[in-house]
Order: structure tokens, then C-alpha cells, then sequence
DNA sequence: TTGTGTTTTACGACCTCC
DNA sequence: GGAGGTCGTAAAACACAA
């Protein structure tokens, strides 16, 4: 519990007005400018160390600098009021201020500061899920990649398996002309086979798509649903 | 006890909406 | 123009290791 000594009584916080931190402020020399189109200007504080004119200013500021901290019992309200409207317009910022003996511009800043809280923790959470989703994409690239290996390595067995076969029947093919008096020649063209080139940009041909390869297709698509 | 990192409170500057 | 929003940041309060 924050805790603030005054006088011989001990106050569980602050009773430390908008007003009065004004007039900090306006001690600690930031006017409010002449009129014309505002200076984005860094507010100036006191700090713990600073030096003062005399004893009564040094305990009067210092007092006023005190954080109001809300206890458990307003933060709960607080907490529940958020939960219901993130939002705080006039009247309801009067409510709650009313009903929690706080200063309407410490509940509007109360607000402020958890819409930020609570953003902050969205994107967090959103980080994460989009972390998530890019490890499994890569999971499942690495999978198709050593897919295409293998498939690569089956094709090029099936060619030289076709090549050697074709190579065997123009041999059987020439060795039964030499034999014979007849040309049999035009009913023994050697064949000629054209493979489509491998291609390892995933362009997998349709007739590569076995049950895995659909069902891996199946899966990858679900996640982009 | 003290140094340091994190959380909370508060505010200035600026923006948007009515 | 005023009210209320976000954003960035100062400083107090707090937590905790050394």
C-alpha cells in the first residue's frame, strides 16, 4: 500500500488534485504559450534531486508530486468498468470518479493509460499467432523441398530406366534386320521420349500428385482458409 | 542497502470529431 | 473551439537480485 505521512496522520494515497498539478507544472516553468500554433515542447520536471528556494516549497511540491496510486478496491472497479466499455465519455467518466472518490481527470487518465496497456498486449498476441504461422509455413517448406528431392531423384531413375530400355530394343531391333532378308525397319522405329524438365519450382505435374502430395496440398491450403 | 529494470501515474503535444 | 482520443515520455512506485 502506497503510503504518505502528513502531519501525524498517515493517508493510504495522495489527495493530489489536476489542479494542483498545474500549478507544478507551472512552478517548474512550462507557460502555456502565446496563442499562436502550439510548440511541441518537452514538459519540464522536477526531479528527485533539485534544489528549492526554501523548506516549505520543498515539502509542498514534494507532496504534490506524489503519485496517487488507486488501491485494489478502485482498481477492481476500474478493471470492471473497462472490461464493459473501453471507451469514457463525460458522464460516465463523472460516475465512476463519483463512485470511486477519485478526480474525474484521474479516471480519464487511468483509461488513457489501460486502452494503452491493453493495446499493447493485442499486438503482443498478435505478434505471437503471426510468429506461430510463419514457423509452420517454413515447417512445411522444408517438407516439399525434401519432397522435390526425392520425387527428382525417382524421375531421373525412371529416364535412364527408359533409356536403357529404349537402347536395348534398337540393338534387338538392327540385330533381326541383319538376320532376315526383310526390312522391318519401318515397323521397328526407335522411340523417341521427351521428359518434361524438372521443375523445382513446386510446378509439380498432375501426374506426380500422388495421395501424399494431394493430401500435403489439402493441409497447406487449410491454413490459409 | 543499493543499483537496476519494470510498472504505474501523469502530462504535453497533436489529432479527430462534432 | 472544446472534448476526448493517441503517442511518447518523465518520474514515482515497486520488485528483486547482488
Amino acid at each position: 500500500m502506497d503510503q504518505m505521512v502528513l502531519g501525524s496522520q498517515v493517508y493510504p494515497y495522495t489527495t493530489q488534485t489536476h489542479s494542483q498539478c498545474i500549478i507544478v507544472n507551472q512552478i517548474d516553468g512550462a507557460p502555456s504559450g502565446d496563442g499562436s500554433k502550439p510548440v511541441k515542447r518537452r514538459r519540464k520536471r522536477r526531479s528527485k534531486g533539485s534544489s528549492a528556494t526554501n523548506e516549505d516549497d520543498v515539502a509542498s511540491i514534494g507532496a504534490l508530486l506524489r503519485k496517487r496510486k488507486v488501491t485494489d478496491e478502485q482498481m477492481n472497479m476500474l478493471e470492471y468498468s473497462f472490461e464493459n466499455e473501453h471507451k469514457l465519455e463525460s458522464g460516465r467518466k463523472e460516475k465512476i470518479a463519483r463512485e470511486l472518490g477519485l478526480d474525474p481527470r484521474q479516471v480519464a487518465v487511468w483509461f488513457q493509460n489501460r486502452r494503452a496497456r491493453w493495446k499493447n498486449k493485442k499486438l503482443e498476441e498478435e505478434y505471437a499467432k503471426l510468429k506461430s504461422q510463419h514457423d509452420t509455413v517454413l515447417l512445411g517448406q522444408s517438407h516439399l523441398e525434401s519432397q522435390v528431392l526425392i520425387l527428382t531423384e525417382q524421375l531421373t531413375e525412371a529416364q535412364n530406366e527408359i533409356q536403357k530400355l529404349s537402347e536395348r530394343l534398337v540393338q534387338e531391333t538392327s540385330t533381326n534386320s541383319s538376320s532376315s532378308s526383310l526390312s522391318v525397319e519401318a515397323n521397328y522405329a526407335p522411340i523417341e521420349f521427351e521428359f518434361a524438365p524438372v521443375d523445382t519450382n513446386y510446378n509439380i505435374p498432375f501426374y506426380m500428385m500422388d495421395n501424399n502430395y494431394l493430401q500435403n496440398m489439402e493441409y497447406w491450403d487449410g491454413l490459409y482458409v
